[in-house]
DNA sequence: AGGATAAAGTTTCCATGGAAACTAAATTGG
DNA sequence: CCAATTTAGTTTCCATGGAAACTTTATCCT
C-alpha cells in the first residue's frame, strides 16, 4: 500500500498563516478555474455519480413537498405495484440492504402509508401493503410521479432519454 | 382486517411471535419472489442508482488492492491532470462539497500522494499537486485505470458504452 | 481608506446507508 | 425426528458525505 507518509503528526493544513508573504509561484495553469476532466469523461463511475446528482435535484425540485425521500418514494411505489410482497423481496429488487430496508419501512409505517402483515406461512417473514391512506396518497401523487419523469428527462430528447434508460437497464442487468 | 397489528407505541414490528398459527392468506401474488418493477424501469433516478452500484462493484473488483476509494482515486487523477489547481476548483469540478473535499484531501496527503501548497496570491487558497510518490503511483497505476474502464464497460459493447457515456455527459451538462 | 460583504477552507454536527452480530423461525440431512 | 444450517428481519455500530457555523483573507462600495 505504498507507505509514503511524511506528514506531521496531525492532518497537515497548509494555508498561509499571518507570518508570510514571500513565496515563489509554483507552476500555475493559465486559467485558475477551468479544470481538465480528461479521462474522467470516459469513466462510467464518475459520469453515473454526476448524473445521479442531477436526478436527485430533479426529484427534490418536484417532490420535496411530499415529505418523502427518493428511497421512500420508490419503495412505496413498488409496494403499490406488488401488494403483499415480502419485505425482503422488495428490498432485493431495489438493491436495498435488509438493515436499511427495516428503517425505511419503519418510516413509511410511521407515516401511515404502508403496513406490515405477518406472513401466515413463514413466521419470520413480513408482507408489505399500502394502507388506505397509502392508496389515496399514491393515487393522488400519480401525476406528480409522471411529472417527475418529465423533469428527470432534463435536457434530453424523448429518443435520447429512451436510449439512455435502455442502456442503463442493460448495463444493470435489468432486462 | 387481517392480522394487521396497529402500531405499538414504538416502531411497529409485526413479525409473528410465538402465540399464533391461525391467519387467513392475504391476497398473495402467485410468485413469491418476482417483483414487478413497473414504472421504475423508466425512472432515471432509480436506474442511475442501480447502475452506479454495478460500477462500484467493478471498481472494487479492479482497484481495491490500491487502498484508495473511488473518490480518492478520482481526485488523485484530476490533480495529476491539473497540477497546481486550487482545491476548491477541483472540488467543484467533481461536485464534491468543500467540507468533504477537505477530508478527502487530508487522506491523500496523509497517504503521501498529494500535497497542499499555500497560494502566493490568495492566502486563503490552497493549490494541490502530486508528490513525487504520487507521480510514481499514478504512472504505475495508469494501466489499472485503463483496465478499470474496461471492467466498467461490463456487458456493453464498445458502441453502447460510447453512447452511454455520451448521453450521460449531455444529461449532466458536461459537454 | 475602511466597513460591509463575499469567498476559501476547516470544523462540528447530523443524516444516510452498509457491515456484523443477533433472534426467531424454517429447512436440511443423518 | 432432532441437531446443524440457513433464512427473514432487526439491532447496533460505523463509514461516508452533506449542512451550517466559523476563521481568515480578499473584494466591493461609496
Amino acid at each position: 500500500m505504498l507507505g509514503v507518509i511524511k506528514s506531521e503528526q496531525s492532518t497537515p493544513k497548509v494555508r498561509a498563516k499571518m507570518p508570510a508573504k514571500t513565496a515563489k509561484k509554483p507552476p500555475l495553469p493559465a486559467d485558475d478555474e477551468t479544470v481538465e476532466i480528461a479521462e474522467l469523461g470516459e469513466s462510467l463511475g464518475f459520469l453515473l455519480r454526476i448524473a445521479q446528482l442531477r436526478a436527485f435535484e430533479a426529484f427534490f425540485d418536484e417532490l420535496s413537498a411530499l415529505g418523502l425521500r427518493p428511497g421512500e418514494f420508490t419503495a412505496l411505489w413498488l409496494v403499490l405495484r406488488n401488494p403483499g410482497m415480502k419485505q425482503g423481496a422488495i428490498a432485493r429488487s431495489l438493491c436495498i440492504k435488509p438493515a436499511h430496508m427495516t428503517k425505511l419501512v419503519d418510516r413509511l409505517v410511521t407515516a401511515g402509508l404502508i403496513e406490515r402483515v405477518a406472513s401466515p406461512e413463514d413466521r419470520r417473514a413480513v408482507h408489505l401493503s399500502l394502507t388506505p391512506e397509502g392508496e389515496t396518497f399514491a393515487a393522488a401523487r400519480k401525476d406528480d410521479f409522471l411529472a417527475l419523469h418529465q423533469a428527470e428527462r432534463g435536457n434530453l430528447s424523448e429518443a435520447e432519454f429512451s436510449d439512455l434508460t435502455r442502456l442503463l437497464k442493460k448495463y444493470s442487468g435489468l432486462d
